[in-house]
DNA sequence: GTCTATACGAAGATAGAC
DNA sequence: GTCTATCTTCGTATAGAC
């Protein structure tokens, strides 16, 4: 096997445990388990944990920016984009009631373990929140743009964490579409009353 | 030193380096450290580490029922007891942009742990939904009662995951803002236009 | 590039003296 | 009830053969 191969499975297996298990409870056996791979022939690929850490938030980063360079390119409107992160929270659902984000538990645990590569993982929430103000902006919400970025990544953190707490289909999908009722609130111009109420309904 | 005061002294210990490190990454020697004990000794009071997990989430959730009783206590409005929970992510905001929400963060370690503590743990979360439920009702919102008691949940985990990612003081004092906002505008009978605005401001 | 063998330290847990 | 000493397991990391 060449090596860049290998060290991508490594990193593959490593993205996918350290998100279902944790970081700091998935050890060096469990990934060379997953990839096929002796726990001696590891550290050619990967000298530390921290090294390969910083190589799944480096994969991760990559995924994440194509992922919004592919929301872009399916829609022109702003909300449109918008409502692909929402629909994240479907997509991932199952995954998600099982672990949580994998943005959002990963940070959460790089800062207990007061870690050096907290602000690395914490770009992750950047690029949403970056990107997610852009379409704010292009929504004509300029002056609020990274304040609405903030408030829909919030939700989206929310609703995760009590997924994963309760594992309740209908409480996201609930949710869900309390967040789309608030985004379609957010357009400039849209009357305030009576189509959109700010009332929760069940 | 009697051994209910000194087990008393180390579930505290655990309680606060829990929060504060998470459960895995802190070992018995920094908990018997804190308290001035040998590791030793530790297991006279608790013979596993899950044992004093138990006893770490059982004296959260008397330290919780009692935080809701004062709040009751304190007020005779619900509206008003609603926002005593809104308020904790003021008052708690050191800790919270430190170490995230108690509950939610430990909730996620143990769901990804896969624990046996993990149902006990969420049963924090259902102390909080419970109490809100109930002041919903009595708000006026019975047949959405849960769910907005979920919703307004779901929204201080979320500030509280997007706190601790970022340190942002302004954040935290914005959306606790908005959630006020959103619980004003709760109201039955409230008209919904023009006071209430399910438009965000920055 | 991959393997086996092994060093080293940390952490959970136990035994037995005081 | 508290101590010291020790056992055991596990996880990170290294050395060196193939």
């Amino acid at each position: 096997m060449v090596a860049a191969a290998t060290r991508q499975q490594i990193v593959e297996a490593a993205d996918r445990l350290f998100y279902e298990r944790g970081f700091e409870a998935t050890s060096f056996a469990d990934i060379a388990g997953t990839v096929g791979l002796s726990r001696g022939n590891f550290y050619y690929h990967f000298k530390t944990k921290d090294e390969l850490l910083d190589a799944v938030i480096t994969h991760r980063l990559l995924e994440t920016r194509s992922m919004l360079d592919g929301w872009e390119a399916k829609a022109e409107a702003p909300d449109e984009r918008i409502l692909s992160f929402i629909n994240l929270l479907i997509v991932n659902q199952t995954k998600i009631m099982a672990h949580g984000c994998p943005v959002g538990t990963l940070c959460g645990e790089l800062a207990k373990l007061d870690h050096i590569a907290k602000s690395r993982a914490a770009e992750l929430f950047d690029l949403f929140r970056h990107w997610l103000s852009r379409q704010f902006s292009a929504f004509g919400r300029e002056a609020e743009a990274d304040a609405l970025a903030m408030h829909i990544l919030m939700r989206s953190q929310g609703v995760a964490t009590l997924a994963a707490a309760y594992r309740d289909e209908i409480f996201v999908r609930n949710e869900v579409e309390n967040m789309r009722a608030w985004l379609a609130a957010q357009r400039p111009g849209t009357p305030v009353f009576p189509e959109t109420d700010s009332r929760q309904h069940s």
